[in-house]
DNA sequence: ATGAAAGCGCTAACAT
DNA sequence: ATGTTAGCGCTTTCAT
């Protein structure tokens, strides 16, 4: 049997209204003494706002939309909970959802969560074919476009990664280390990230006056099952290449093992170079060499900016550009 | 500009009611001509139904809260997603919370999804001095205890794994491999989790007559650095054992990283079990042998548990057991 | 087949 | 210092 400020009021003696200025502290003109009262009365009854209520008068309901492609890949924890600290401290929940980089999955939870009215979205996109966005400004919900930049003249906020910088740096680093034949597995290159990935490597080739050979640059998916593939692909193929610098950490681990298989190995015949920094890249052997990215501070801050576009505080950048970071291990 | 029924009621020249029929296919007796119209206008001007109004009278949500230490910890994002998918399917949606099993953390999330009202709470609760609980259940919101099985006689939904089970069937395995000093690494003994799983491996000593020794029986966290250290220690200590049990898989891949440093093999010189079946216990070297827990299908059933739950569902068991499967791999 | 009206629990002017 | 009132957007009897 839940209790209501009405009750409380009755209780008290006082009106509805008094109960509720106390209970959010804009009690500068309330007695102390009815304020005690109130206060001991919501406590002894245990009181609980119903923050339904609240938020159809007010239009803020707290909670922000967290839209991922699946939180079961490894890239995706790290960023929620980034995203999700940031929001408890700032008192907002966080509603999450997987879309599998499906399309219709995406627009049917963007539906749902404007239903839900929350405060602003945090969305990593699977495409710009995609009008959801559009439905979401015409509401004006606030959104922050995370690792994805994708093409959105809408005003938005963005939380991106140089990600051609950071290939860009990690190839060059493996040219001076004395590799030449080096090849790029890459992850599905319809995404603006994997297009990135590929021009810091190819500028950085071009920057050394190494020759950019087509077959030593693959394109599939972000996935180990790919990396596995690709690498056996170009040992069978016999294409020489003395280093391999992978589209992520998945790719990067699925063609150590192919490598491995295949007898090479790492990193005298062949060095391998991961993109990510997942927890996992600790784990394999020899330990993932990787292009690192901020992930729990990129979550943090998309939480942090969403959060600032919402209660509309001024002059702050609507873009973050995380640097990446090379780590080096032991697998170059 | 957002629209509402009331809008969409005086386009159309109808009432409120009438609207809210229609939308809501509670539309037997709404002429065919009213029903178009509505639906149509309802399109034109891309309605969308303000979840909170509706909630305010129904006393439904449609949401879930999935309290867990840490969605960032290997275990939990299958489990995430499992939930996440159930609850999709049924239309609710989720918000997560991490406690890093912290039991201020957890009142307070449980404090801010009560008021959230919720429809029912999927938790892993670290312990069990913990009176949200009957604060929940005062409030009568159905909770699912996953995972950890803590006693509390209230009317809760439960998914257990057979921990004793499965720690048995992985020791017996060892032993009937001709293992004969079989170690074991544990998590926090204070988890209900890691007595079960400690209660299995002395039951498998005990049937086959093999002597349990205190001091090859090891305790700490859940962590992969204990299971270094751990590890570490027994060879320091020069306590003779060929073969080790670890508490999870975190451990297990901390205790061979520690096995290998020291000049072991594995699985030649020792076995290495773990206990999860986390993602990347296929990844490290040798691939890990483990007793695997179905982690997505107990996130999936525990989202439809609670959701018969809340919608009052007659006959349906309380609790669900989940059986462990030992997954021989490389490690033993 | 449709409408009128009440009310969910709360906040926010505006009065007093 | 506190009360009155209206209303947020919707659902749900009960009438007609």
């Amino acid at each position: 049997m839940k209790i209501t400020i009405k009750d409380i009021a009755r209780m008290a003696g006082v009106s509805t209204a008094t109960v509720s200025m106390v209970l959010n502290n804009k009690d500068e003109h309330i007695s102390a003494l009815t304020k005690e009262k109130i206060l001991s009365l919501a406590k002894e009854y245990n009181y609980i706002p119903n923050t339904m209520a609240r938020s159809l008068v007010t239009k803020k309901t707290k909670t922000i939309g967290l839209i991922i492609p699946d939180i079961a890949n490894p890239f995706f924890p790290e960023i929620a909970r980034g995203a999700e600290d940031k929001a408890n401290e700032a008192g907002y929940n966080i509603i999450f959802c997987n879309t599998d980089d499906n399309i219709e999955k995406e627009q049917k939870y963007i539906d749902m969560l404007s239903e839900k009215m929350v405060d602003g979205i945090i969305f990593t996109a699977s495409s710009d074919r995609n009008n959801s966005l559009d439905k979401l400004q015409r509401q004006s919900i606030p959104i922050i476009l995370l690792d994805r930049d994708i093409p959105f003249k809408g005003d938005v906020g963005r939380i991106v990664v140089n990600n051609k910088q950071g290939t860009y740096e990690g190839t060059k680093y493996l040219i001076e280390k004395g590799y030449k034949l080096i090849a790029f597995i890459n992850g599905n290159i319809a995404n603006e990230t994997a297009k990135h990935r590929l021009a810091g490597f190819k500028m950085a080739l071009q920057e050394y006056e190494l020759e950019i050979k087509a077959e030593r640059m693959l394109e599939g998916s972000f996935k180990r099952e790919w990396g596995y593939g690709a690498a056996s692909w170009l040992l069978n193929q016999e294409i020489p290449f003395d280093a391999v610098v992978c589209g992520n950490d998945l790719i990067a681990i699925g063609a150590i093992r192919a490598l491995k298989d295949g007898g090479k190995s790492i990193p005298e015949d062949v060095a391998v170079l991961g993109f990510d920094d997942i927890y996992m890249s600790k784990l394999v052997e020899p330990e993932l060499s990787t292009i690192s990215q901020p992930k729990y501070e990129m979550g943090y801050r998309a939480s942090e900016l969403l959060i600032s576009m919402i209660e509309k505080e001024k002059n702050m950048d609507r873009i973050i550009v995380f640097d990446t970071k090379l780590v080096i291990r032991k697998s170059t």
